[in-house]
DNA sequence: ATGTGC
């Protein structure tokens, strides 16, 4: 594998072997992953209809067949595939910023009793329920057709919130017959939950604001209170990535696929199997989406009982979906895994309010760790996508070894950061040091001209799921 | 990511 360095942020992966385009990763020197990872880039750029290059953020890590951070987008009419290894398991995942009505300063003597308000709000871990109890399989499936909209409809929020959801809070043509009696069991009741892993709910303050204008049109100004909530659909998109690769394993040699990694399983957009994971996939990724908008309003709850405050939304993003999009004449399936769509000014998908500015992309950090709020740039390089996180550099498994959950939630609190875990062994896996520095992502992100910095939000609290 | 692996 040859990597050439194209400019600072820019590296090209040459293309070899059965590679049909060249890999492009944005990243500088010092971030640019292990070659596993860019094998991953490489293994990409082998699907059948891919075009312009398989791309890489600079968060790029290893993941379950496509890396994460990473874009791919194939053309449909020249028999372009779509592969649920391109969106990853968690399908939806995604994050969710609301603004309050108070200050940290206001917060300070208040932030012990509101974290304990939102421990006792805030479903949680593997398993377990959520905050919504849906009446039976009916209520649900009006659900994977809505989204957010759906919960909004039925009193989980106020209208306004969908203006600032991505895709005003539902996408168009979820199929809840592609989505098998498990996955609907799995997700039954975990409606406002936020998993495990790296999902948490965070109440965090804005520290820097690098662009007054446009954070005032996001609804941001320095000092104020934030809470950012990360997580996805739960038990039900897991099943369906797993049920939905299942399916196109063996449905691959039926339309002559190979491809170099079995877990690259695709099938193409416009062929039974594709459009049947699509139509899954769209029914998970509102499940993900009223999941956000749920814990939104556990969020809204325990800011109102503790403070009498409110918390307005900024804005609610997937970075975990295949999107159909229109790219210059051409119908793309353009995956996103682990990366973040970032729409330049103007474009017609955004709202009329924020067209001046950008689309908002909501960056979260690691625990103890800035987060960052940033907006999409004219030039649409990577079918307008940016980064998504800080990107692991370590295994969960070498972060549990590197230290005990106990001393970082201690180093956690001598920072000021409160901390409301749901197990010492999740909080441990999630220790700042296994992740790359974010300051430095979003450095190599604007810096390859993917996007540009609003607002920097510190965090004061942690739910940790 | 995941009622955490066949």
């Amino acid at each position: 594998m040859k990597v050439v360095e194209e400019t600072p942020y820019r590296f090209r992966v040459e293309r070899e072997g059965s590679m049909r385009v060249p890999g492009v990763v944005f990243a500088s020197r010092r971030l640019l992953p292990e070659d596993q990872a860019l094998r991953q880039v490489a293994n990409v750029a082998t699907l059948p209809g891919i075009v312009g290059a398989s791309y890489g953020m600079p968060d790029l890590h290893w993941g379950y067949g496509f890396p994460i951070g990473g874009v791919a987008a194939t053309d449909i009419a020249e028999g372009g595939v779509v592969s649920p290894g391109g969106v990853g398991f968690d399908i939806s995942c995604g994050v969710r910023l609301l603004a309050a009505s108070v200050d940290r300063d206001e917060l300070r003597p208040r932030l012990e009793a509101l974290m304990d308000h939102l421990d006792r709000g805030v479903p949680r871990g593997t398993g377990r329920g959520g905050v919504w109890r849906l009446s039976g399989r009916s209520e649900l499936e009006k659900l994977l057709h809505g989204g957010a909209a759906y919960a909004v409809e039925q009193g989980h929020g106020v209208p306004r919130d969908l203006a600032r959801c991505e895709d005003y809070g539902a996408v168009a043509d979820a199929d809840v017959a592609q989505v098998s009696a498990k996955a609907m069991d799995r997700g039954q009741d975990q409606v406002g939950s936020l998993g495990s892993g790296n999902h948490f709910l965070e109440v965090q303050a804005v520290d820097e604001v690098y662009d007054e204008a446009t954070a005032a049109a996001f609804g941001l100004r320095t000092g104020q209170v934030c809470v950012m909530i990360h997580c996805g659909s739960r038990g039900l998109g897991h099943q369906i990535c797993t049920d939905h690769v299942r399916v196109m394993e063996k449905a691959m040699p039926r339309y002559g696929i190979q491809v170099p990694d079995r877990q690259l399983a695709c099938a193409p957009v416009d062929s039974p199997e594709g459009r049947s994971y699509l139509g899954a996939m769209a029914a998970a990724a509102n499940y993900g989406r009223a999941n956000r908008q749920l814990l939104g309003q556990a969020a809204r709850r325990a800011f109102a009982d503790v403070l009498g405050a409110e918390l307005d939304l900024v804005y609610d993003i997937s970075h975990n979906l295949a999107k159909i999009e229109e790219h210059d004449g051409r119908r793309l399936c353009v995956h996103r895994k682990g990366a973040t769509r970032a729409l330049p000014p103007h474009h017609p998908d955004l709202p009329e309010d924020l067209a001046p500015y950008g689309q908002p992309v909501l960056i979260p950090g690691t625990m103890g760790t800035a987060s960052y709020v940033l907006a999409g740039v004219p030039g649409g390089q990577a079918f307008h996508s940016t980064c998504h996180g800080a990107g692991r550099t370590q295994s969960r498994h070498q972060a549990a070894r590197s230290i005990d959950g106990r001393t970082l939630r201690d180093q956690l609190q001598a920072k000021g950061i409160a901390v409301r875990g749901a197990t010492w062994r999740g909080l441990a896996e999630e220790t700042p040091t296994a992740y790359k520095d974010v300051d430095a992502v979003i450095e190599a992100s604007v810096g390859a001209g993917l996007c540009r910095k609003v607002a920097r939000l510190v965090p004061l609290g942690v739910v940790k799921g």
